[in-house]
DNA sequence: TCACGGTTTCCTGCTT
DNA sequence: GAAGCAGGAAACCGTG
C-alpha cells in the first residue's frame, strides 16, 4: 500500500519538480506506484503541465481516496487520523526522499532517483518510522526518466525565423518585466540564465512558485480553529471557511510566540500580514450582505487547505 | 551566495 | 476617541 507515499509525493513533488505532482497523484488511483512511475517516462512536460493546469495543492490531496478507512490502513498504530494531519510533510509516515535530481542544462531528460519504505511489512503496533523492533523495512528504489520540453537553445534552433526574445525562459520573462519595473522600483538587476550558465553555476535560490516549508499564518489560524480547547478564534461558517477572531490581542500574542517568541507582535501587525496573505490567495474577502461581522472576520482562500473537516 | 516567499514594521488615511 | 481596516513601502529572515 502506498497511499500516503503517493499523497505526499504529490505535494512534495510539486515543490521539487512541479510536473511530477499529478503523476504521483494518479498513482493513488492505480494503487501501484511503480506502474505509475513507468507511465512517467512516456509523458512529456507539456502533457503533464496541461493536466495540472488550474489545479492547486488541495487538488493533489485526492480527498476521496483518503477516506478514514484507507488512511487507517497505512498509518500503523494510528487510528485517529484526519486529512488535516495528513497535509503536513512532518506527518509523512513513508518518507520519500529525492537524493538526486539532476538533468542536463538543455532540459532534454531529467532523472529522478527515488526511495520509499514500505511499512506494510512492519508490525501493526509499531507507529514509529524507525523499525524499533529491529526489523528492517523494505526499501525500494526506482529511477524515472522524464521527458521534458526541449531546452531554450533547441527551441531557438528549431525556430530560427523567430527573434531570440520570442522564446524566453520563465526567468528571462520575469527579467523582461523587471526591466520595466526597474525604472519605477529601482529593483536590483538579476543575472540571466545565460550568465549563470556562462559562469558554470546553477541559479541559486527558489524557483518562482516554489513554496517554503515554514509555518504560515494561515496554517497557524487553521490549527487554532481545529483546537477545541481554545476560545480566541471561532468559526462563523466552517463549510465556507469563514472565521472570526474573538480575542485579537491573544491571537497576536500566540502568533508572536509561535514565531520565535516575538513579544512585539500586535493584532495590527498580524492583521497586516493577514491582508497581505489575502492578496496572495491564502485568505479572501468575506462575502458582504450575508450577515457576517464586518470586523475581525476572515475567510480562507484558494491557496489554503486542510481547514475543512471531512 | 543570493533570489524568493512570507511576513514584519511603520506609516497614513479611512471607517465603524 | 478607540479599534479596526486598507494598503504602500521597505526591511527582515528563513529557505532552497
Amino acid at each position: 500500500m502506498f497511499y500516503r507515499s503517493d499523497l505526499f509525493n504529490g505535494i512534495m513533488a510539486s515543490t521539487v519538480f512541479p510536473s511530477l505532482a499529478d503523476v504521483f497523484t494518479e498513482a493513488i488511483l492505480t494503487e501501484d506506484i511503480f506502474q505509475s512511475l513507468d507511465q512517467v517516462s512516456s509523458r512529456t512536460m507539456s502533457e503533464t503541465m496541461e493536466a495540472v493546469k488550474g489545479l492547486n495543492e488541495n487538488d493533489f490531496l485526492n480527498q476521496h481516496v483518503l477516506s478514514e478507512e484507507k488512511a487507517e490502513v497505512i498509518i500503523a498504530g494510528t487510528v485517529d487520523s484526519s486529512i488535516q494531519e495528513l497535509t503536513q510533510p512532518d506527518d509523512l509516515m513513508i518518507p520519500l526522499m529525492w537524493p538526486n535530481v539532476y538533468g542536463d542544462q538543455g532540459g532534454e531528460t531529467l532523472v529522478v532517483e527515488h526511495e520509499s519504505r514500505d511499512f506494510s511489512s512492519e508490525p501493526e503496533n509499531d507507529s514509529s518510522c524507525g523499525g524499533s523492533d529491529g526489523s528492517s523495512p523494505m526499501i525500494s528504489y526506482s529511477k524515472v526518466e522524464v521527458k521534458t520540453e526541449p531546452g531554450l537553445d533547441e527551441q531557438r534552433q528549431a525556430a530560427p525565423y523567430l527573434p531570440v526574445q520570442a522564446i524566453l525562459s520563465p526567468y528571462e520573462e520575469e527579467e523582461l518585466e523587471d526591466s520595466y519595473d526597474a525604472v519605477i522600483r529601482h529593483k536590483k538587476r538579476r543575472k540571466s540564465d545565460a550568465e549563470y550558465i556562462a559562469d558554470g553555476r546553477k541559479r541559486p535560490g527558489r524557483k518562482k512558485g516554489q513554496t517554503s516549508s515554514v509555518y504560515h499564518l494561515w496554517e497557524f489560524i487553521r490549527d487554532l480553529l481545529h483546537d477545541p480547547k481554545q476560545r480566541i478564534i471561532k468559526w462563523e461558517n466552517e463549510q465556507e471557511g469563514i472565521f472570526r477572531v474573538v480575542k485579537s490581542s491573544e491571537v497576536a500574542k500566540q502568533w508572536g510566540n509561535m514565531k520565535k517568541n516575538r513579544e512585539k507582535m500586535t493584532y495590527e501587525k498580524l492583521s497586516r500580514s493577514l491582508r497581505y496573505s489575502r492578496k496572495e490567495g491564502y485568505f479572501e474577502d468575506v462575502p458582504k450582505d450575508e450577515g457576517y461581522p464586518k470586523k475581525l472576520c476572515f475567510k480562507f482562500g484558494p491557496k489554503s487547505h486542510g481547514w475543512k473537516r471531512l
